[in-house]
DNA sequence: AATGCGGGGGA
DNA sequence: TCCCCAGCATT
């Protein structure tokens, strides 16, 4: 039997201390933590929140999830993020469903089996559902094992996560791994923060190394950066009587399975005068009144800049077009739409 | 090992 | 501007 760790033990009272009053923290609910889990990856606090209860309130169990239709899953994420998260998330619904019985799975592997599941929820779920004993690796658990042993290894190389996983199991007291791995991110969250970390009332001070040699500001080192593509988008919106068309994004891109407006997409600016030519848009339809052009909107995703134009087109006859799909404007609060286009709709 | 995937907030 | 956020899947 391994004794506790000193510095898991400083985490924990700090914790009991410190720690913020959260839905997922009253449950155990394994489902609810997995929902939890996944709305919160690569996602702040403040952020996921509303979604949380928007999901657990519409979805009570994770077979109401299952049943539910795609389109509707869609629209509950939209304006989160990283929309792969809401397509695993109904799929492994579906497979709990399906091959579990409705019953969630209950072994750190079985957990990590399911779409969406990587090393860290999995040890999530595992701790805070079933107090399995695995160690928790996340952003925050990486800065604090970074400064409070002073490893520059970078956190997003293989060598990297090998030692700090290693390195968190070390700390994890196994009869109390919810508790700790809640500590230990929470600490991350408010105290041993990126910018401005609370040094001066840090319970962890004398046995930081880190701030003892003075690179708590370096760490937790991290190499190579993102090249930010630039893309210029121009939105046709066909206007027939109260109706719009829209189509479903499938490709392996951004925004798949979400919904747009017709899409012609170009590598450089275009002039309204010369977009309004194209032959694409000449196929699908030949007579138009363009009532309103937008400015352009500039989008920000952390990988690429988008540069946006919306047309306002008013048609007298439907469109007949495989993937263009015809709706009642009011009826767009019914899909998931990209944030950009909820902004331009104010819907 | 490298890349793609959103959107918001802080400094 | 740049960086980060309870990361994961694909290539």
């Amino acid at each position: 039997m391994s004794q506790q760790h000193p510095v898991s033990t400083k985490l924990i009272a700090w914790y009991k201390k410190h720690k913020r009053d959260l839905p997922w923290r009253h449950i155990n609910d394994p489902y609810k933590i997995w929902l939890s889990e996944v709305i919160l990856q690569q996602t702040q606090v403040i952020q996921g929140l509303s979604y949380y209860l928007k999901f657990t309130e519409t979805f009570p169990t994770v077979v109401d999830l299952a049943n539910a239709p795609e389109d509707q899953v869609m629209r509950l994420w939209q304006g989160l993020g990283y929309y792969s998260r809401a397509r695993n998330l109904h799929a492994a619904a579906k497979a709990i469903k399906a091959t579990h019985n409705g019953h969630f799975p209950n072994t750190y592997h079985s957990i990590k089996e399911l779409k969406g599941v990587g090393d860290y929820t999995a040890a999530a779920i595992a701790s805070f559902a079933f107090d399995l004993p695995h160690a928790v690796v996340d952003g925050n658990v990486y800065r604090v094992l970074s400064r409070l042993f002073d490893i520059h290894t970078p956190i997003n190389s293989t060598q990297g996560k090998k030692d700090f996983q290693l390195l968190a199991d070390e700390l994890l007291p196994k009869k109390q791994a919810a508790l700790h791995n809640s500590a230990i991110m929470e600490f991350g969250a408010l105290w041993c923060k990126p910018q401005n970390p609370k040094c001066e009332e840090c319970p962890l001070q004398s046995q930081c190394l880190a701030f003892q040699n003075e690179t708590v500001a370096q760490l937790p080192v991290k190499d190579k950066k993102i090249k930010i593509k630039n893309r210029y988008l121009h939105y046709f919106i066909f206007n027939y009587k109260d109706s719009v068309y829209i189509q479903k994004r499938t490709e392996k891109d951004i925004w798949q399975n979400l919904y747009e407006f017709y899409l012609i997409e170009t590598s450089k600016p275009e002039d309204p005068e010369s977009l309004l030519k194209n032959k694409m848009l000449r196929t699908i339809i030949k007579n138009f009144e363009v009532t309103s052009v937008s400015t352009v909107k500039k989008h920000i995703l952390s990988h690429q800049h988008l540069y946006a134009t919306f047309y306002e087109l008013k048609i007298t006859t439907p469109l007949k077009h495989s993937s263009l799909l015809k709706i009642k404007r009011r009826d767009l609060i019914n899909y998931g739409l990209p944030q950009l286009l909820h902004k331009y709709l104010n819907v």
